[in-house]
DNA sequence: CCTCGCTACAACCATACGGTTGTAGATTAG
DNA sequence: CTAATCTACAACCGTATGGTTGTAGCGAGG
């Protein structure tokens, strides 16, 4: 299996900045079901065309997204490579988490057994 | 296996907005590595301490990290379920595209099978 | 052609963000 | 007690964000 290239900070930046707000992530998730124009999304919120434009632009900026015109609509596509690494940053940091969760278990089970009297430091 | 309560519109909110910063994301691995105090963790960078401070602030009111006295200090503890939480989401994200690509990948052969002329490919 | 619908882009506004400095409260060290 | 350290918080500043309205460019249809 190949291992996708990670992402940079800048494009960590904008992904999780994109994915910061209720209303992308709902256009995300709706790119993802089925392919949408861009006024065909905007018709789902409380708000003006040019705003759910700006919306689908951060999007496309952190790479989630692309639109591809079908005459004069213009189609938004999800990224699914680009959520795959958003997902993978966040599994190394549970999977560090995890095994510090273990480390520190260990530390305690051998302190456990080992727990005579005082505390000893080692060199 | 007790499913964990998924996150709130706001709460993802703050996750990701919280991880949307490359300092952040910094201090939050070092608080997942081991524990330092607030200005510990600032003499890594190269702001000043309020500044940290409140990227410590941002991170704690996104829950994925809490602060506990010790002493005079004021140790950064990393929250790992609130990391696979936001783990948790993505993964939906992951599989629903995973899932409509397969879709597709069927609809595609579907019509392949059903193309009679030329160009089978025999299953 | 002309018109209509989808899109793009600029200008503007209020608010939030990320940083600074400065002041003040706790807590440990001497 | 005094001094030093860590922390908290307020005020301020420049810039970015998220929204609006208005204008203009394309593409399809009559």
């Amino acid at each position: 299996m190949v291992v996708a290239r990670p992402l940079t900070e800048g494009e960590l930046d904008r992904v999780f900045h994109a994915l910061a707000d209720a209303t992308r992530r709902d256009i995300l998730s709706r790119a993802i079901h089925g392919e949408e124009s861009v006024s065909a999304l905007s018709r789902h919120y409380s708000m003006s065309l040019p705003a759910v434009q700006k919306h689908v632009a951060v999007l496309e900026r952190a790479a989630l997204v692309t639109k591809k015109r079908r005459g004069r609509e213009q189609i938004v596509h999800a990224n699914g490579s680009m959520i795959a690494k958003a997902v993978a940053l966040l599994d190394q940091y549970e999977a560090l988490w995890i095994e510090r969760a273990d480390r520190i278990a260990d530390v305690l089970a051998a302190a456990d057994v080992l727990a005579p009297a005082d505390e000893g430091e080692r060199p």
